[in-house]
DNA sequence: ACCGCTCTCTACCAATTGGTAGAGGATTCG
DNA sequence: CGAATCCTCTACCAATTGGTAGAGAGCGGT
């Protein structure tokens, strides 16, 4: 091999994991497909991880840690209210731009049949905690309109994923007036968002 | 075989691939697999549908028939405004508890690599007209508030989708207070869904 | 020079995959 | 009765799957 690798081959074997798990799905992700996208023999994967589930792990605790990463820098801005949800709307729609497999990787693990479902709970539940709180505060604030934390920010999440995770499935099939059509689509969320939250 | 089946065997392939395609995935389900759990031999499932494929795609198609059933009854009930969303919402829900596998399958044709989009978006091109036409006229009576109908379907849809989807995850992660929890979300769900399409 | 460590490889393997070929049991129709 | 049709089966098959065993290349340290 070249003496310093520009990018060590554990991580390029993350990234194109994290490419085809979150486009085609693991079943669907041989390691001799994934192997060969790298233009290596699928033992070298398997020197650095020993099983095919230990990939997928290993991307997810990655992907994870990354949203976590993302979500605690957008939360330290200090905005308020309508803001900072605004804020994390904008971060997640670059995130769907920038790294489409992401959101792709996230319908696969919490897609019914998952195995690693609590993986990624396990490393998003402070953020999902911080984010009730917040919530929370918000309400007691009256900046927004009062209901059960939890519930709101579950239909949040879900609003939110399920339009950015459409862009991906959009892009896929061809459809990409990317730019121009994810802008409108992320101005219509956010004005859906405000006023889905707007206090009365 | 018994002179006159209960049902056909036809029927009770697409039956149990439904529940696998929807819950496992695809390319998770062998057809071995899928013949074990009727009983029979993978070769009787390859006599009604000449490959896999064809199992998959005769699986969306009558999912794909029953969902735009599902939608016509529900409205033509004569319901306006945000009565007519709350109908359909409730609908959805009843979907998702009593047959969760159809959320999947819908997540499994949805995702970035799939093969079979277009395949369902044909079906339910219609009914999406339909909801962007009466969101238009909702809109131009004065009782839903005003933005792009189109866009505005995509948020509702995501919505709706993901929340009841992520009823299908957790049960499957066993926290399934089912009744009780899922009542409750739905209960969240139509109140987010009020205020965010409420005229001002 | 030698050892030990890190890394990637070739060679293999048993199991599973989707799919083909065709036998044979019913049932229906003439 | 005999023929045809419908249905499910056994018997195979080539290809692919995830995974094991271990060779050997390149490295730094002694």
């Amino acid at each position: 091999m070249t003496s310093t690798p520009v990018v060590p081959t554990r991580d390029r074997i993350l990234d194109a994991a994290l490419r085809a798990y979150g486009t085609d799905g693991f079943a669907a992700t041989s390691l001799d497909a994934l192997a060969s996208d790298l233009g290596i023999r699928k033992q070298t994967i398997l020197y650095y991880f020993p099983t095919k589930q230990a990939v997928f792990e290993a991307v997810v605790d990655r992907a994870a840690a990354d949203l976590v990463k993302v979500f605690e820098e957008e939360s330290t801005r200090g905005f308020a209210g309508l803001d900072q949800v605004e804020a994390i709307v904008k971060r997640v729609f670059r995130l769907a731009m920038r790294q489409p497999e992401l959101l792709g990787l996230i319908r696969e693990v919490t897609r019914p049949g998952s195995l690693s479902v609590d993986r990624l709970s396990a490393h998003t539940a402070p953020i999902f905690d911080r984010a009730r709180d917040f919530l929370q505060r918000e309400m007691d604030a009256g900046r927004i309109r009062h209901s059960d934390p939890e519930m709101l920010l579950l239909s949040l999440y879900s609003t939110v994923v399920g339009v950015a995770s459409e862009l991906e499935v959009q892009r896929a099939m061809g459809i990409s007036d990317s730019l121009r059509g994810a802008v409108a689509r992320r101005q219509e969320l956010i004005r859906f968002l405000r006023a889905a939250l707007e206090a009365v």
